[in-house]
DNA sequence: TGAAATTTGTTATAATCATAACAAATATTA
DNA sequence: TAATATTTGTTATGATTATAACAAATTTCA
């Protein structure tokens, strides 16, 4: 039998939404009520036919003429991922990648809440800044079964990635944002998201080379 | 007319390829000389048929029953990215995750080369350790023109994305890696890339919802 | 040497995503 | 109050991506 995979669709649609979020919170905070597709089109540089198909996902609706209620879509996004409730995580992997997610304040706001990190060398690690302690890489399975977070955030080095994932799954972690280049094997209850700055990079380089081909 | 915006299709393949280059070169190092298609499939989580349609990209042709030349697809794959060549590049902006794409070595194995970086405090940034210049930030303009560099990353506060962009345009720079949240207003010669964080986010926390639902 | 097994590559189909066209709804204005 | 303008939401279409089915090719082994 297929290794049965959580089909999740409108994928695109997802990924958009927090930078949807991120604006309306902006027009929020500029004293702003509501605000029209097209507007948010702009801002977005997509078309407005593609933002109303979106915001139809988070059930929320509009008024012709008038546009959407700016709070009513905050909280409907809100609602959709899943946010309201903080998402508590581990992270494991406290270079320069793990430093910079703990400090990211886009991710505070979508809900994130780091409680712990890891790190072969603790003592090397400059946490304090953010007031999250980071304990030594052989505690991490113990402190995962007191706490009982469900995420964790992947950010060691690659050979050490499946290790590290399997004392998290033994643990009862039921996902996995993997900043690693590492295919982790995981069991079917358990969710990856892999997050991987090549695909990015090498979009833009075809594209460059592209664009560089079509003026000759 | 509508802004002429460069349509490349087969994205979702451009942004395997990385991940199929760095597991032909791990293999490569061990020895192997070829691989299948469903070897690779299942080292990458997807199906075979997928993969071959892929390598179809490259225009590198396997054999029946033997399956690829891994050297063949190494070439094939960096051609098809533009990398042999290496891609040289501004950093704006060092803070900590500007710091850790300064010391990402899978970047630099894409063919990434950043000459040197920018900061309002240069001071501050700790960057010798790769020994990349840090400069300050008024003085992007000026080094912009001197060293003609055409890839500039973006990794400043949103609120000064714009500025920076318009002078690195105007400087000549044809492509920006924006890790910024900020939606950047260029000209239709310049191509923008977003790496958006919050994106992943946003999937792994409708999934692992949805994953919840489904057990009850 | 010939049959069998396995893997590629092609052609066909299905699923997903984006865009278009237009009707319905509602505020604005004469 | 009625006409107008504008914006949503729905239904239809097109484009892209993923999957399936199968024929062609090539090694292996009897």
């Amino acid at each position: 039998m297929k290794r049965r995979d959580l089909k999740i669709d409108k994928l695109p649609t997802i990924r958009r939404l927090p930078a949807y979020l991120n604006l309306l919170r902006e027009l929020s905070i500029k004293g702003e009520q509501t605000v029209s597709s097209s507007h948010l089109a702009e801002r977005m540089g997509i078309e407005p036919i593609l933002v109303r198909k979106d915001l139809e996902l988070t059930r929320i609706t509009g008024t012709p003429r008038i546009g959407y209620s700016i709070q009513d879509l905050i909280g409907g996004i809100e609602g959709f991922l899943g946010l309201g409730d903080t998402l508590d995580a581990f992270l494991i992997g406290v270079g320069q990648l793990g430093s910079s997610l703990l400090s990211n304040q886009n991710l505070m706001n979508l809900g994130l809440r780091i409680v712990a990190a890891f790190d072969k060398e603790p003592q090397k690690s400059r946490s304090e800044a953010n007031g999250i302690p980071v304990f030594g890489l052989e505690r991490l399975g113990e402190l995962a079964r007191r706490i009982n977070v469900c995420l964790a955030i992947l950010c060691v080095q690659p050979e050490e990635a499946q290790d590290v994932t399997d004392i998290l799954v033994a643990a009862g972690v039921k996902g996995i944002w993997n900043f690693t280049s590492a295919n982790l094997v995981v069991p079917d209850d358990v969710i990856t998201q892999n997050e991987d700055l090549s695909s990015g990079f090498a979009v833009l380089s075809v594209k460059m080379t592209k664009r560089k081909m079509a003026a000759h």
